[in-house]
RNA sequence: CGGGGCGUAGCACAGCCUGGUAGUGCGCCUGCUUUGGGAGCAGGAGGUCGGAGGUUCGAAUCCUCUCGCCCCGACCA
């Protein structure tokens, strides 16, 4: 995308609605625009980011083994009247009316829906397990929506059902989507850490959170810090095997939000090892049994002949939040600093004196050779500016030409993360952006 | 849902108390100069002052109602 011609509109001025780095830093690098109050537009960069975290969510899931539908967002409410949430839901559900005066409702999630779903298709123990995922739009009506994507009414959430005969084989999809959850986050690079959880009004008895730690992060949490020396993505799950050792790996040592702080099991932890860090709740994971399955009438014949009621778990993953997330533990004061598997485009290419045949002309090479994936600075501003908004967008690489280096064919790299940067001939630069 | 605050140009704000020509900075347009970390000068465009009603000769300013947004708290992917 050449700048000169893309939708990428960035502020110099923070505006005066947003409180935290990631909102901030969102409206001014021109990934969102707020509509109303929770409800924010995707601007082209915002979009690109969404899409490649939404991209790593579901090949995690498919390597799990869950399998990919699309629900619609608006749903009938005598689905929830039959599992008894549409009036335990409250004001946080949006209720509408269709022309007929049917009730319906803007999806909060799903778990009504997909079961009703599953019941049409499943009759038999053969028919199981299944494990059934979408990536839709949820929308919960917040009575104080605050912190831009972080906390929006409208958000877009992976959420994952699964079906099983029996407790052990729900246990069981249950450590396969937290595995796939801390391969998922470890792949965004973040650092993910599951925590005991309350199971909250989706009911349940086997639950936990997953906090990615970042320094804005809004509530405390407390760890032991062998957590950190686990890489998720060090060797592949075997999913269909025993995945019990590793998930005891990960809910052997100590980790707790401030409101489920145990300060006599805090205290065990080794003091050497006590981490206090702050983090980002950015996935939940439910086992709740029959709750759901046994109100809506789901069930299968037995191996014996008999009818079982399958056992069923809900998996989540805020996919907008996790934007916003990345921003909160990817920033400095310049702006964004993009983790490559998520950064809209891989580079910027800023030419500092379009106009210039040598710089035209190597920009141009570099910018052919990155198909989609490269933004060009082609504005005719002063260098302060493109340097300042190429660190606001965060674009894990900037390859800096100017007519000095540019008359001996050298292009200057700069890595976003870490600062470093060098003057390096074309073959050179290329070698190391295509690394 | 309780408490507080704010709506004036694309963005950030002043003006309001004490009614009388709608302003400043950034951004935008044109020209000249400048050109490796958000340039300088000159000229220019851009406003239902959130909306409705009221008071007044006259309302951004005073009064009433209303809509929207933000913050703190309780609640949440």
């Amino acid at each position: 995308m050449r700048l000169t011609r893309a939708f990428l509109p960035t502020l110099k001025e923070i505006p005066a609605e947003a409180q935290i780095v990631s909102h901030r830093l969102m409206l001014r690098a021109g990934l969102i625009r707020q509509t109303s109050a929770g409800i924010y537009a995707w601007l082209p960069a915002g979009l690109r980011v969404l899409r490649k975290v939404e991209q790593i969510v579901r090949e995690e899931q498919d390597r799990a083994g869950a399998q990919e539908i699309l629900m619609p967002t608006i749903q009938p409410a005598d689905l929830w009247q039959r599992s008894g949430r549409y009036d335990d839901y409250g004001k946080e559900m949006l209720r509408i009316r269709d022309r007929h005066d049917r009730e319906m409702l803007f999806g909060p999630t799903n778990e009504e829906m997909i079961t009703d779903i599953f019941r049409g298709y499943a009759t038999s123990y053969r028919d199981l397990p299944r494990n059934i995922y979408h990536i839709q739009w949820k929308f919960r009506d917040e009575v104080r929506p605050r912190f831009g994507v972080m906390r929006g009414r409208e958000f877009l959430m992976k959420d994952a059902y699964s079906f099983d005969l029996t407790k052990e084989g729900a246990e069981h999809t249950y450590r396969q989507m937290f595995v796939a959850y801390l391969r998922t986050f470890a792949r965004m690079g973040l650092k993910a850490i599951p925590m005991q959880a309350d199971t909250g009004p989706i009911g349940g008895n086997l639950s936990h959170e997953f906090i990615i730690l970042a320094e804005t992060g809004e509530s405390e949490v407390f760890l032991d810090g062998k957590l950190l020396e686990h890489d998720p993505l060090a060797e592949a799950p075997d999913y269909d095997g025993d995945l019990t050792p590793l998930v005891d790996f990960w809910t052997k040592y100590y980790a707790a939000t401030e409101e489920k702080q145990d300060l006599e099991a805090w205290a065990q932890v080794p003091t050497e090892r006590k981490v206090t860090a702050r983090g980002i709740e950015v996935g939940h994971i439910f086992h709740f049994g029959t709750k759901y399955s046994a109100p809506m009438g789901l069930s299968v014949a037995g191996p014996d002949g008999t009818q079982v009621i399958p056992e069923m778990g809900s998996y989540g993953i805020g996919v907008s939040r996790l934007v916003a997330a990345l921003i909160e533990a990817n920033h400095d004061e310049n702006g964004i600093k993009w983790p490559d598997a998520v950064a809209p485009w891989k580079l910027s290419i800023i030419n500092l004196k379009p106009g210039d045949a040598a710089c035209d002309a190597l920009c141009e090479k570099l910018y052919a050779a990155f198909p989609g994936d490269a933004l060009l600075d082609d504005r005719p501003d002063r260098a302060g500016a493109k340097f300042a908004d190429a660190d606001l967008m965060g674009l894990p690489w900037q390859a800096i030409i100017g007519p000095r280096g540019a008359a001996n064919g050298k292009v200057e790299l700069k890595r976003r993360m870490t600062g470093e940067r060098e003057e390096l001939s074309y073959e050179d630069a290329m070698a190391k952006l295509s690394a």
